[in-house]
DNA sequence: GACTTTTTTTACAACGTGTCGGATAATCAA
DNA sequence: TTGATTATCCGACACGTTGTAAAAAAAGTC
């Protein structure tokens, strides 16, 4: 979860940054979001107090910013799958999904699994709230007498659940074996294209 | 959401509690959790910051013992819609739950809808959890090469996060009309018993 | 009405927050 | 390398929050 930079930047704000985001993850391991201070940031981060309001408003914002560069990186990882194996199809940004997730799992496990913090929940459902509302077969729905929007609450939460209880359980299966059993959940449906 | 008592207890703590409980939603609906503190609660509620930790170790506390309040209420919702309708079957649970939710709309907005409050998904998570595990079909997973864990965390998430987005939406179905997309959601499965 | 329990009042120390101004150190540009 | 720029550090401040204490006042119980 680096930082992402095209216009050069003072190294030494890179580096603040990243070791209170850094110390924002190692502390959301150890303890509840709400015994988190600015105080125990910087204290873990070896920079001084003042310094983090140079960067963030306050703690919420930090959040913010950081839900903000995990949508942009999981984009990446998504496009980039498809680039790499010229397959196309969800099945294929599903799995560099859930790939780019296993290769951060100490991030995930900490935002979305253990108790989560809400922020990051909302951005990752947003992700797949897009995703979906692309994928979904209207006239399938139709047909079969289901809602459209109500197939997309659906289709998202379980995803995201899915995905969060994986993380949860320290990923007991693999991203192409996770991948494998949404394609087999959501195809039983007719109402995603998973392949 | 009221107090479940069968011995008999002071109407003041009665009083008491129910002021702070009602303050807290009404401070949720109106800020960020973060921004709720003792002294907000109690002044909110009309009561005197020193009762708020006669009752409660800190609002962490509040918020665990109001969500277990909060499963029993559900629980009670869902076993007494069995009974009234004599049918059985997860159908009628299901449509128990969704009533009572609406029944009491402005407290799941709240808690489940807007931001939402980790604590009170986790414990509804629960009770889906368990709820699938015992409906849900083994063979027929086996069969499919499905895993039994993926299913459940697949089946307990989609029916939490549509019912957080339903309520989030202002129900724009009847109880009735999204049970019954729930069924056509989950029995195109054949995985979990919905009737 | 006497007794018990709850709530209130006032007070306290410890901590967290957000923001100063000025000193120090690191980076950049020439 | 030097000088200018920018980031970080340091000490300090006012203010709000927290959790607890002891004693008085109020409400409920029998």
């Amino acid at each position: 979860m680096n930082e992402i930079q095209k216009t050069k930047v003072d190294p030494r704000v890179l580096r603040t940054r990243q070791l209170l985001k850094n110390a924002l993850i190692e502390l959301l391991e150890e303890m509840e979001p709400d015994k988190i201070t600015v105080n125990r940031i910087a204290e873990r981060a070896t920079i001084n107090r003042v310094t983090f309001y140079l960067h963030y408003r306050d703690i919420q914002d930090m959040m913010e910013k950081m839900a903000e560069e995990m949508v942009l990186e999981i984009e990446k990882a998504m496009t980039k799958t498809v680039e790499e194996k010229k397959t196309g199809g969800d099945d294929v940004i599903l799995l560099g999904l859930l790939e780019h997730i296993a290769a951060n799992a100490k991030f995930y496990k900490v935002i979305i699994g253990s108790r989560g913090v809400p922020i990051f929940h909302e951005r990752l459902r947003d992700i797949f709230v897009k995703k979906i509302n692309d994928g979904v077969t209207k006239h399938i729905l139709a047909e079969k007498g289901i809602q459209q929007d109500v197939a997309v609450w659906f289709g998202s939460a379980a995803m995201l659940g899915t995905i969060a209880s994986w993380v949860r359980n320290d990923m007991p299966y693999s991203p192409q074996f996770l991948a494998r059993q949404f394609a087999l959940l959501f195809r039983r449906e007719d109402l995603y294209e998973t392949d």
